[in-house]
RNA sequence: GCUCCCUUCGUCUAUCGGUUAGGACGCCAGGUUUUCAACCUGGAAAGAGGGGUUCGAUUCCCCUAGGGAGUGCCA
């Protein structure tokens, strides 16, 4: 049987991070079974999806490369056919009309809470504490509708939900790939809806539908839908469908361990493109976040859809590190395409200076040293600044002092050797420089300084030749000109 | 409240009864050095607490504490 897994977001808001990593383990999974990953979208809630958060869901996915193999499909495009399976159920007597009012629903879950709020009193005996306390659990109990055995509605025409028998067994078992055998009390079950008074579906059914329907054979999801799965069973049992496998992984945390909030990381994966990390960082961190392999701490795409398993999967939630991705994220920087660095590289420059012709080539030349200088896009865009600005106005303490009497004057000698040098590359530019310090018996210390504070101002820039090389005979002696008149 | 799940350095994790408990990020120190990084070397840093089982527990069991999830005519 080969694989089919899917990812099936509700377009109520953007994909954050905890999404995107079930969306990667979903196809990973795929990918390293040879099977199809497909995409979902769980749009059953018409009050709240919306069609700017499925684009953007849709935008995310594509960012970062998880493809699915067959083109989204809508659930609330498929609500005949749940329909058409909560009748069958009623039909096989698995399900049945229930009438009780959502007001109805509401009452009995205030009436429980008042009588717990009640049993907290200090004035109340034991036994009448006793009492309360299990009035409460009676009334906030799993609801089982009073018509799930056939008995006649109040008003053979009111509205009516479509309920799921629960189960009659004492316990549920389910064997998940991440939680292992879990075993829950029937009793904890309600008789679930399957179609809302206006005979619309709800979620738990078109899952279950659809999830059968597309031939889905590994359920990777949030684990906020583990106790989900005890309730979706006797779907699949009431319609006689095969169970598929299920794996519900832990969710993602912020940096201080408490739920993910805008504060730290509930951002749109989108948010994370436009910091200035790369798709490859952020599936790389997202799939080690909570899984491992070893000691491997890089994963390309490939790499881990070689080797991707369900059992390497922890249990307990995970906290957004995002030293750790932007670790990752230079990782990434330093070793992909050069060509493609540069196009992504392009608008964050461009927003700094002007970026015509003479600067990207001075960019293509110096990016496989400069490239090692930020962890992010914005800052490896920072780091290249000293290419187009000499920094001459702002000269940093350290600049300043450089360019002391002594610092000019090595500055007008420096001037005249690289206006004459014959050759222009950055070994030729190196021994040039160490000829000059020989020459003027001179320390490095005492040469490098000046000609760095003319050329750089002070910005951070690698060693003194590349830079010289870089920008070119021009630039530099114009640079060294604006200090020492030629 | 109830039900289920979880707990190894600050963080992500390795260990599948016997290890000086390993790696990575971050942090600290030293080295290199023409700035800033990078880089190299070294360092501090963990089995939540308490009971068992066992020749031996981080590993298996129980309790406690802490954390998470669920408890909708939301998904």
């Amino acid at each position: 049987m080969s694989v089919v897994t899917r990812f099936a977001p509700s377009p109520t808001g953007m994909l954050h991070i905890g999404g995107a990593r079930t969306a990667l383990f979903n196809y990973l999974f795929a990918k390293r079974h040879g099977g199809k990953f497909l995409l979902r979208v769980e749009d059953t809630d018409k009050k709240r999806s919306t069609e700017a958060a499925t684009q953007a869901i849709l935008d995310g996915m594509t960012w970062l490369g998880l493809a699915a193999d067959e083109a989204p499909t809508y659930q609330s495009q498929n609500a005949d056919r749940h329909a058409e399976c909560a009748h069958e159920m009623i039909a096989n007597g698995r399900a049945f009309k229930c009438y009780t009012t959502p007001e109805e629903l509401q009452a009995r879950r205030e009436r429980g809470e008042a009588k717990r709020a009640e049993a907290k009193a200090e004035t109340l005996d034991e036994a009448a504490r006793t009492a309360l306390l299990a009035e409460a659990d009676g009334l906030l109990a799993p609801f089982r509708s009073p018509w799930r055995d056939g008995a006649p509605p109040p008003r053979p025409d009111a509205p009516f939900t479509v309920r799921l028998r629960a189960p009659d067994q004492d316990q549920i078992q389910v064997a998940d790939h991440v939680q292992g055998e879990v075993t829950l009390a029937s009793r904890e079950i309600d008789d679930l809806i399957l179609l809302r008074s206006d005979g619309s579906p709800t979620y738990m059914l078109a899952v279950v539908v659809d999830d059968h329907d597309m031939g889905v054979t590994h359920v990777i999801r949030g684990d906020d839908h583990f106790r989900n799965t005890f309730r979706q069973l006797p779907i699949y049992w009431g319609m006689g469908w095969d169970v598929p496998e299920f794996a519900h992984v832990p969710m993602i945390h912020g940096s201080d361990g408490a739920k993910l909030s805008k504060r730290h990381g509930a951002l749109s994966t989108l948010a994370y493109r436009d910091m200035g990390y790369l798709p490859e960082a952020m599936n790389s961190y997202l799939v080690r976040l909570g899984w491992s392999h070893g000691d491997q701490e890089i994963f390309t795409l490939s790499e881990a859809s070689a080797v991707f398993d369900l059992s390497g999967i922890n249990k307990a939630p995970g906290r957004l590190d995002l030293d750790k991705l932007a670790d990752v994220n230079a990782h990434f920087i330093r070793t992909i395409d050069e060509a493609r660095l540069l196009d992504l590289l392009r608008p964050e420059i461009a927003a700094l200076t002007d970026l015509d012709e003479a600067l990207i080539e001075r960019l293509q030349h110096a990016l496989p040293v400069l490239k090692e200088r930020g962890q992010t896009l914005p800052q490896l865009a920072e780091s290249c600044r000293f290419l187009w600005d000499s920094n001459a106005d702002t000269l940093n303490k350290k600049a300043r002092k450089a360019l002391g009497e002594d610092g000019l004057k090595r500055l007008s000698d420096l001037h005249e050797v690289l206006d004459g040098a014959d050759s222009w590359t950055i070994e030729t530019l190196q021994s040039a420089l160490d000829g000059f310090c020989a020459a003027h018996n001179l320390s490095m210390g005492q040469v490098g300084p000046p000609l760095r504070a003319a050329l750089t101002g002070g910005l951070p820039a690698p060693d003194l030749a590349p830079v010289i090389f870089w920008l070119g005979r021009d630039e530099v002696l114009a640079r060294i000109e604006k200090h020492v008149p030629a």
